[in-house]
This record gives structure tokens, C-alpha cells and sequence, in this order.
DNA sequence: GCTTGCTATGCAACGAGTTGCATAGCAAGG
DNA sequence: CCTTGCTATGCAACTCGTTGCATAGCAAGC
């Protein structure tokens, strides 16, 4: 599974603890990876077992240990020998595309504010994607490998975006016309 | 979860045996919900025992019977109530650009030819779409409306594809630029 | 004759991911 | 003062999804 490669690339981006890791997937790399809390006290745990990870402890008064993460030279050779293996096919998981084909067995119109949800959902997040660019990404004549990789990715999540507005109005307009 | 939902639409569509769905989950219906057919058959007994499912037996000489499924009223019924209901927040599982943004930590070159694969299947993808497209509907003026909710679907496809094309172009040029 | 592959269903075990809850102090706002 | 919310970690129980295997006859190709 990929959330181990996803939470080594966080590390090495910019250590931290298991309760950074999960803000930062509720943001930045939840963009193209989620995961909740537990899963990642869980993965990560793992990973400080087989030696993935480096951790140092910070102890603070009156509240459990902070567990500060960083990957370690193993995590970094196993992401290296990720990163040559085949991709697998990705699971597809378009919900919206099973309740448009779904609605030809109800009432098409009844899928609209669903639809109109989401469409604002879509709109929102190009937004924050694009406002995200201006801020990360402000001269593109001067990133580093780094920069210039994450931009690629940002991005994709881009046109993404675009993508699907576009194909949620075309969707709108298909199920105003069904509702005559 | 919507693989229940995911089933009742395709035996709306056209009942089968949880061999033959497990088919479709390969072709049409897997394009936006993957399911192995362990995972229907397990589905598919659980629905059956709630009611949303008729069952007719077929006798066959020296096989297991086979079993015919439909969809019942209660799974009708079950089927818009779903529709209703709010859309959830997809979880989001970009194996690609979790590997872009690690590559940041090895050689971005050796991820090139992984990328490449990539893209010869989404191509293919694409070209399984446009044929399907040409096949299923030949002509778009005289559309019931199931078949203009699979077209919009389908369409989404397309763009989906043509997107990805794009973008992991873009990441081509980008990888090929830092291996300069 | 033998292997390979297809139809057709299913069990068992495992791994991934979710949900609910618990702890516990500190800070902010009404 | 009291509630709400944030930091910070984690257990337990559950559901979802995958993998490997088993059965069993029939048809096609070598």
C-alpha cells in the first residue's frame, strides 16, 4: 500500500509528529492521499519497528510525549525501490457516476442539488488550489526539484478540477433537459 | 458504501447471475466502481437476505445452479432514497502523484519509464471509451433517458482520460527537464 | 491424452480503513 | 464558572476489500 510511501514523503518533505501527519493529510497531501489519525498512529508505528523511521522524544509537561518523526535511511531505500515498481491499476471510486446512471431509474431531477452541491465542493477546492499556486509557487523561474515536483502535481490537481466543472455543468445541463 | 447501490443499477440495467456482474464490474460499471467477485458475492448474499434482490434459480445439469438476480422493489425504494442523500467527500487515492512527489528524494529520471507505462494504459483507456462511445451511441439525437445518463458518464470518461493524457504529459516534460 | 482456459460459486484468512471512545491539560469566549 | 475546542496519542471493534484456494464439468488447442 501507497499510505507508507505517502507518510515517508511527508517526513522527508518536512518532519514531524503523528498529529502533524494528520493535519497535513487534511490538507496538502490529502489532496491526492487520505488518511484519518488512525491510521497513521497505526502505520506509523509499523514503520518505527521496521526501522523506517527515526524518532525523538520531547517531553512535555502534563501531556503525553511528542513523538517527533524523520525518515530513515532504510524508509528512504524503500521508497526508492517503490518508486521502480510497476503502478498498479488505480481502484476507481466515482460515486457521482453510479447515482447519474442510477437516476435513470428515478427521477432524474431529484439528483440536481446533489449535483449543485458538489459542483460548489469542486469550485471551492479550485479555488483553494489556485490561491495555493499564488502563494507556494510565486516565481516559477526559480524552484527546486522539490518545488518544481509539487507544483507538476498541484497542477494535476488543477485540471483536475477544471475537469470536473466542466463535466458537472454538462451533467447539470443533462439532467435539466431529462426534467423537461 | 455505494457497491450496493453500484449493483442494483446494473441489474436495474440488466439482470445477471454474480458471474456476469462481476464481468461488468470488469468492463462497463468497473470504469467508476472496481469490485472483485468476491466482494460481490458477498454483497449480493447480504442484499438478497434484506429483501432488495429477486432470485430465480436455473437448474443446470452437472453445475451449480445458476442464479438470476434482480432488482426488487425494496431495493428500488432503497436506491432513491440513496440518491437523496448527500454526496460524501470522495477519498481521494493518487498513487501517481504520491510517487512525483517522492521522486523528489531519489532520481526523478528512474520514475520515467513507470509514468510512460502509465500513460500507454490511460491512451488505450481513452481509445476503449471513443470505440465505446461510436458503438453504443451511434446516434446521439435519438437517446432514451438511460442511455443519455450513460452518455454524460461516459463523457466524463473521456475528459477524465483526456485530462490525465495531458497532465501526465506535463509531468513527462517536467521529469525529463530535472534529469536534464 | 494433457494442459489451458472458461463458466460459476463460494470459503477462509488477512489486511486496509472507519468509527467511537478515552485520556488530559490548556486556552479562549461568553 | 462553564462549555467548547485544540493539542496529542491511542485502544477496541467493526466493516470493507483483497488474495489464495477449492470445486467441477466442458471446450479448444497442441
Amino acid at each position: 500500500m501507497a499510505l507508507e510511501y505517502a507518510i515517508l514523503v511527508s517526513l522527508l518533505e518536512q518532519p514531524g509528529s503523528g498529529y502533524e501527519l494528520a493535519r497535513r493529510f487534511d490538507r496538502s497531501i490529502g489532496r491526492f492521499w487520505t488518511a484519518t489519525h488512525q491510521q497513521i498512529y497505526r502505520v506509523l508505528g509499523r514503520m518505527e519497528a521496521d526501522g523506517w523511521l527515526a524518532v525523538e522524544l520531547t517531553a512535555q509537561s502534563a501531556r503525553p510525549d511528542k513523538k517527533i518523526y524523520s525518515a530513515a535511511e532504510p524508509g528512504r531505500t524503500a521508497l526508492a525501490a517503490w518508486l521502480r515498481e510497476p503502478v498498479q491499476p488505480e481502484s476507481v471510486r466515482h460515486e457521482m457516476a453510479v447515482r447519474i446512471r442510477a437516476a435513470a431509474f428515478d427521477d432524474p431531477a431529484a439528483l440536481i442539488p446533489e449535483v449543485e452541491r458538489h459542483r460548489t465542493a469542486h469550485a471551492e477546492l479550485l479555488d483553494r488550489y489556485l490561491a495555493g499556486e499564488q502563494r507556494d509557487f510565486p516565481d516559477l523561474e526559480s524552484l527546486d526539484v522539490q518545488q518544481q515536483l509539487q507544483h507538476v502535481v498541484l497542477r494535476g490537481g488543477i485540471e483536475y478540477e477544471r475537469m470536473t466543472l466542466a463535466w458537472l455543468d454538462d451533467v447539470l445541463v443533462t439532467l435539466h433537459k431529462l426534467s423537461h
